[in-house]
DNA sequence: ATAAATACCTACTAAAATAGTGTGTATTAG
DNA sequence: CTAATACACACTATTTTAGTAGGTATTTAT
């Protein structure tokens, strides 16, 4: 999800047909989310499986599972092996901020660097050029929000 | 620029080599960020070139110039044609908000949309899903965020 | 007038990031 | 033993972003 779609476009109507690009989250974000959303909506304790998922959500199996496989390493899901198995959130949907969930999804990136007068790349250590002066206000206020959401916030 | 990188990764310090992908905006706005920051140092009424720009911050004179005109029909920017020519802020550096620096070079995108339980494409409109409250409450803080920070804060 | 420096325009290419596919192994319930 | 699942890895396709190449029009200085 690029941050100009984000900053610039209010939520106005779809118009089909006029978007060649989306102010989405990246479809790895959304789907995870979703899922989640999906996860946090079961009220028994059984699991929910991938090709469940998958089918319910219209994503392609193979990428589901390697979104899970990252929100399992972020603690955020428990699994199953089996014909029984599937996944589980690890912990209440009141506890799962969706900070953690685009983190686990989407945070295991690189360090920050900028361009710099010296050359394409990069910065230099502690770099606070105009563009990261931005950079650095704009992080803070995702993440305040990413924080302030719960999972629970989001089931219908 | 992707949101995970703003939200997720703190300001830490470059580590070389160590990164893919960066947390920086894309190199459009970020060019575009420093390019509007050199205008607005410029002391005198004298227009600045884009060779000038482009050698000073090393970036390509062509997709600098593709910048410009974005930025020009943003009302941002003034040009001058000629050996004298070149291009100077079309207002003080006080009453421009970065919003409308990012705006006007990442702007004119789409409308929104989402993915759907009916398909890949797309949403209805005015589709809520949980993903989207998400987005939504973020938008509006990116957007906050970049209007309060006027051009002439990030002259150094 | 001419030349040089600039804006400005369009099509094309390259690189990077994102999304999706294919194929396989390991584990578990029945 | 079988079927359904998690889990893993390599590969391909698509989309987005960045950069290049070549041109025309305008303005200033000579």
């Amino acid at each position: 999800m690029c941050i100009r779609y984000l900053a610039l476009i209010p939520p106005t109507p779809f118009i089909r047909g006029g978007a060649k690009k989306c102010m989405n989250f990246s479809t790895r974000t959304t789907y995870g989310l979703r899922a989640m959303i999906r996860l946090a909506g079961r009220k028994g304790p059984e699991s929910l499986s991938l090709p469940n998922i998958a089918k319910a959500e219209n994503i392609s199996l193979g990428y589901l599972e390697r979104l899970f496989s990252d929100l399992k390493k972020g603690g955020l899901v428990q699994s199953g092996k089996g014909v029984k198995g599937g996944y589980k959130l690890a912990k209440p949907a009141e506890r799962i901020e969706v900070y953690e969930i685009v983190k686990s999804l989407e945070g295991k990136m690189s360090p920050f660097h900028c361009l710099d007068e010296g050359g394409k790349i990069y910065c230099k250590v502690s770099c606070r050029c105009g563009a990261t002066k931005v950079l650095i206000k704009v992080q803070e206020a995702v993440k305040k929000t990413l924080k302030g959401i719960k999972l629970s916030d989001l089931v219908a």
